[in-house]
DNA sequence: AGCACGCCGACT
DNA sequence: GTCGGCGTGCTC
């Protein structure tokens, strides 16, 4: 017998398989790890398949050397998996068939853990000598815990009166593994009344199909998702549910654990090695039949899958950026289908691209109107910082919640003040009118790059000089706008030096716990003001929290990226949610230097479905996603000439796919990326945009040029969202 | 990725 | 003469 074997290097010249001799008396089945003689060393290497004959020269083949487990860690669907994510997103075999196995699998450093364990039969009539007091303790002992005993429990009898009892053959002695169980909070499981259209969700959501579950912030999601889960489970399949990292809250999990128990097995960054070691192998065993985690886990070895659900499916991080880059929408899609099964994706505020599949029947929407308690949303009061500035009010703060901080700080409630600040590319702003510049084809904002002095355009990567005078009122009062947590605490303090300010940011946060500290101070705090930027928006609920005050909200709008309104909806619908939680009414001061801005208006009134006409009127007109494809492809090198003759040639071949595809290519380009230099390495890159219809065809194209003229890996980016 | 082979220059 | 630079090609 032959196997075809994929070694486990993440180089392009070995993303391709190799045949070997399987031993006459080695029983190798497909999806298992193994050890090869390749060249000269000893490698790891997947078995993919296994055969009669080989296509290779047999004289030249060489046998496998063992296995390394002996079972197959890479279940059948994975490898249908790896063929998939290998031809969507253009990614080598090797480093897809990593993400199915934990790392600590693969380097080996974690093991099992072990630990001795006892039994007794209890049916057997036990005689003890007379004398033997502490045997007879044990025994006892061991009749309350139904016969079985770890050594641990017993380490107060001594091992003089263990070692006797196994010796008379009254006691077992066994070598058994545990499982670290990561900790989670205890919570009572309560049962909740769903109203009629959790009921309907519940009842519609049950073919091989993808829903887009449409539901406002506190229509009761987490039940519905509940209620699917427990219905897949009583029909004997499992079930996969993915949340944001940051959503991985220990309230989450543990109502996820009052309710499922241990057939709950969780995933997420803030597992030791060895933790997420034991929770990928009770999955894999079956013994746990629901994987709740992060992005990752949707590589979790459920078999049988019965449902899968995307909570808050709008989320970036559900796009990989590094390295393996995939969209775990696509993986979420594909092992649906897969398992013939719904795939649930939830949301207050859903993509536009997902919504758009929605509206064109792709998705099935159902929807979630209501909010599960009854009460209102907090009022949303747009303040226009411009005009504060004509009226004299230069500072970070208006008036309004100026006046509004002090009446929470009198009433003993507390306050959250949210800085929207992503990333660190800053653009210009007119002080006096609010003008923004903007690329003149693109309609995203410049960013400026310190390092040349000048505007740039991360789509199309034109440059302009810096802007001394505004092109719309001529006033020459413009400075690149950049609010941060820092200076909005001083300013606070001057304004309120008596009262607890409490800061929460990368800053703040960066040691263990650090996190947890801050919000429990704040919880215990009256009055109190906390300051932050993303981290403040999720999760926690916190009962005397009457305002929510957003300094800057367009920050995040005039991003250089097309997706900006969109994201800044989500966050302004987001951040509101923090307000007025309980008994208490709340409400949100929105900030802002572009008050007319149609984003505010949706916004302010929770009117996604306006947001999302207006929106996708845009897209459209302008040429973005989901209306186009846009095509990044990354070329980095440490050799600057090496990449650049590379991008060249590249470039010079693809653009012989104009004469053939024409106008179907909006857009091509070749440039710098926006980051020139990462870990010494150049980077350059080619930009596209397509029209949908021929794109599938020229983005394998585009890629097999590519391929075959680069001898290294390049990466590929289908709507990127970051363009660094 | 790593490792050998191989074909050039400059030194014990 | 030989040591060692790294360009090219191969690994079942």
């Amino acid at each position: 017998m032959y196997a075809k074997i994929i070694i486990d290097q993440d180089a392009k010249a070995l993303d391709r398989v190799f045949e070997y001799i399987i031993p006459a008396d080695m029983d190798i089945s497909v999806g298992m790890r193994v050890y090869v003689p390749f060249g000269k060393r000893v490698l790891q290497g997947f078995v993919v398949d296994t055969s009669e004959d080989c296509e290779y020269d047999k004289s030249k083949l060489k046998k496998i050397i063992s296995k390394i487990e002996d079972f197959s860690a890479i279940k059948p669907e994975m490898l249908s998996l790896m063929k998939f994510m290998a031809k969507k997103n253009h990614l080598k075999l090797a480093s897809i068939l990593r993400l199915f196995i934990p790392a600590e699998m693969r380097e080996g450093k974690v093991k099992e853990l072990f630990e001795t364990h006892y039994t007794c039969d209890l049916k057997d009539d036990i005689t003890l000598p007379k004398n033997a007091k502490k045997q007879f303790e044990i025994i006892e002992l061991l009749k309350q815990n139904g016969g079985h005993a770890s050594s641990s429990q017993l380490a107060e009898f001594g091992y003089g009166a263990i070692k006797s009892l196994v010796e008379k053959g009254i006691l077992i002695k066994e070598k058994r593994e545990v499982k670290r169980t990561p900790f989670v909070l205890s919570a009572e499981s309560k049962e909740v009344k769903l109203n009629d259209s959790q009921l309907h969700a519940i009842e519609t959501i049950c073919e091989d199909k993808t829903y887009l579950l449409h539901g406002v912030t506190g229509s009761g999601k987490t039940e519905v998702y509940m209620h699917l889960i427990e219905r897949v489970l009583s029909q004997g399949k499992n079930a996969i549910m993915l949340v944001p990292e940051i959503s991985l809250t220990p309230q989450i999990m543990s109502n996820f654990k009052a309710r499922f128990g241990d057939l709950v097995a969780l995933l997420h960054s803030g597992l030791s090695a060895g933790e997420r070691f034991d929770e990928w192998k009770r999955i894999f065993s079956g013994e746990a039949r629901i994987a709740i985690g992060a992005r990752s886990a949707i590589f979790a070895p459920v078999e049988n899958v019965g449902v899968i659900i995307i909570d808050e499916e709008h989320e970036q991080s559900y796009i990989s950026e590094s390295n393996p880059r995939f969209d775990t929408h696509d993986v979420a899609e594909f092992r649906a289908r897969y398992n013939r099964c719904p795939l649930v994706l939830g949301s207050a505020t859903p993509s536009i691209e997902s919504y758009e599949k929605a509206k064109q029947g792709y998705y099935t929407l159902v929807e979630l109107p209501v909010r599960a308690n009854g009460r209102e949303l907090p009022k949303i009061q747009i303040i226009d910082m411009m005009n504060e500035i004509r009226t004299g009010n230069s500072g970070i703060f208006s008036n309004q919640l100026l006046a509004d901080l002090t009446n929470v700080i009198n009433n003993k409630k507390q306050a959250m003040i949210f800085i929207n600040r992503r990333g660190y590319s800053s653009f210009l702003r007119c002080r006096d009118c609010g003008y923004i510049a903007k690329c003149v084809d693109c309609d995203v904002s410049l960013v400026y790059h310190r390092e040349d002095n000048r505007l740039k355009c991360h789509y199309c990567g034109k440059q302009f000089k810096v802007l001394t005078q505004c092109p719309v009122c001529k006033s020459d009062n413009i400075k690149r706008g950049a609010v941060g947590t820092e200076q909005v605490v001083d300013k606070l303090k001057e304004y309120f030096p008596d009262v607890k300010i409490l800061r929460m940011d990368n800053d703040t946060t960066s040691t263990k716990n650090a996190h947890q500290k801050i919000l429990s101070e704040f919880k215990n705090t009256l009055p109190c003001l906390l300051v932050g930027t993303q981290m403040i928006a999720k999760g926690h609920d916190f009962e005397n929290v009457v305002l929510v005050g957003i300094v800057d909200a367009d920050q995040s709008l005039y991003h250089a990226d097309y997706r900006s309104t969109e994201r800044t909806f989500q966050l302004i619908t987001q951040v509101s949610g923090r307000a007025g939680r309980s008994e208490n009414e709340g409400k949100v001061v929105l900030q802002t230097y572009s008050p007319r801005h149609y984003v505010y208006k949706f916004a302010s009134n929770y009117d996604y479905k306006g947001f999302f006409r207006k929106e996708e009127n845009i897209r459209q007109t302008a040429g973005f996603p989901p209306f186009t494809r846009i095509i990044r492809i990354l070329f980095s090198d440490h050799d600057e000439n090496y990449v650049r003759e590379l991008l060249k040639m590249c470039y010079t071949e693809i653009e012989q796919l104009k004469n053939i595809y024409g106008d179907n290519i909006i857009y091509l380009d070749a440039m710098k990326s926006p980051i020139k230099r990462i870990q010494d390495k150049y980077r350059y890159q080619i930009m596209m945009r397509l029209k949908l219809e021929k794109a599938d065809e020229i983005e394998e194209k585009v890629f097999n040029i590519v391929d075959s003229i680069s001898k290294t890996s390049v990466f590929f980016e289908i709507n990127p969202q970051n363009l660094s």
